[in-house]
DNA sequence: TTCATTGTATACCGAACGGTATAAACTGTC
DNA sequence: GACAGTTTATACCGTTCGGTATACAATGAA
């Protein structure tokens, strides 16, 4: 692993563990092996490392959800398709999950909020495609795709938090069983 | 109101914008209408002050929240009672309610989630408490009620932070059909 | 009046912050 | 070997950070 990537991870690890702003530019490039200069070599600045670390790790993460996000006539497949990849990035990648969803709920004037309105606009929209195509087959979802969408974005993400919360971070592993669970919950209700 | 009341005042609107950590003591004195030293006799240290806001806003809303969780038999009733206690708390206090939302979600290492650790606490273990009442009447409850309490919070903060994405802060305001929609929604899904 | 308590202001502290100027070492190419 | 471009280290910049020493008003009780 390159100097740059190497920087990439600490900063992750570091962010993940005690927020942006809790964490100095010296701290990350100590941790890296490097110095500060060499950091600003390769990262215009604290805020162009957090940037560029949201850009490299959620670039893939939303290309794969776009690909699950194709309405083929079955919301609730759809919906699994979409929620079994974020459950298979949570695994691959989970400190970058969680400090995702950090920062999605965080301060809105913030530069964390800044640095992640991008990502979470085009995660918004994803989902509201699934809905939007299909409040076409049912008619009874009209007008309430942005609620809907919302919600099930909350959902999935609250299930994440859930998990880090009770099995720490190592095992941050949704089965297909519990994806299927948790949208039919989302569906149908916590009695059925 | 006196410059105590005014300096928390202050700082909860400056950490409600921009998180707590980008906030300084000095911003905080200033647009306080008094100096440093002034908000030094009044608390400790800057965490100090944070714990002090959080303290004086959460305790009333827990006392609440711990009447309203009281289960006599109508799980509905009771979420509905619950959700009914956050609803009323999010219009009088807006911004700390979305605050609180942030710093539940904050990195774990961080001050300020160890400074609203002790409320998460104290939310979580009220709602715990409804499921597990109600899982000795409803036998098919019984295991998952930590799932379940985890979920329903989840949800509640969810619809707040939408409701905040999509009116602005001013609107934070949640009516009864919303209450009862939103947790008949958690028991019996979208399609009822 | 005296006295302690509460409250406020001026001025300052050392440390850490994000960021950079400068130059030396390394790398591959010709 | 000469050279250009890349990569690193030393040492420093000004600013802001959280926090405080000191002193001075204001207040009410004795």
């Amino acid at each position: 692993m390159d100097n740059r990537e190497r920087i990439l991870e600490t900063a992750l690890e570091l962010f993940y563990a005690r927020g942006y702003d809790a964490v100095g530019v010296q701290e990350i490039a100590e941790k890296s092996g490097v110095t500060k200069p060499t950091l600003y070599y390769y990262f215009k600045s604290k805020y162009g490392l957090l940037e560029e670390l949201l850009t490299s790790r959620g670039e893939p993460f939303l290309e794969e959800l776009h690909r699950a996000c194709v309405y083929r006539g079955d919301l609730k497949e759809t919906l699994c398709a979409a929620a079994r990849v974020v459950a298979d990035f949570a695994r691959k990648e989970p400190k970058f999950s969680i400090l995702f969803v950090a920062q999605y709920y965080s301060a809105r004037e913030s530069e964390v909020y800044q640095a992640v309105r991008p990502l979470v606009f085009r995660l918004q929209k994803e989902i509201e495609g699934v809905f939007n195509a299909a409040a076409d087959d049912l008619g009874n979802m009209h007008g309430r795709q942005l609620q809907f969408s919302l919600g099930f974005i909350g959902l999935v993400i609250l299930y994440l938090i859930m998990k880090h919360e009770t099995e720490e971070i190592k095992g941050l592993d949704i089965s297909e069983q519990e994806i299927e669970a948790l949208v039919h919950q989302f569906m149908h209700g916590i009695y059925s």
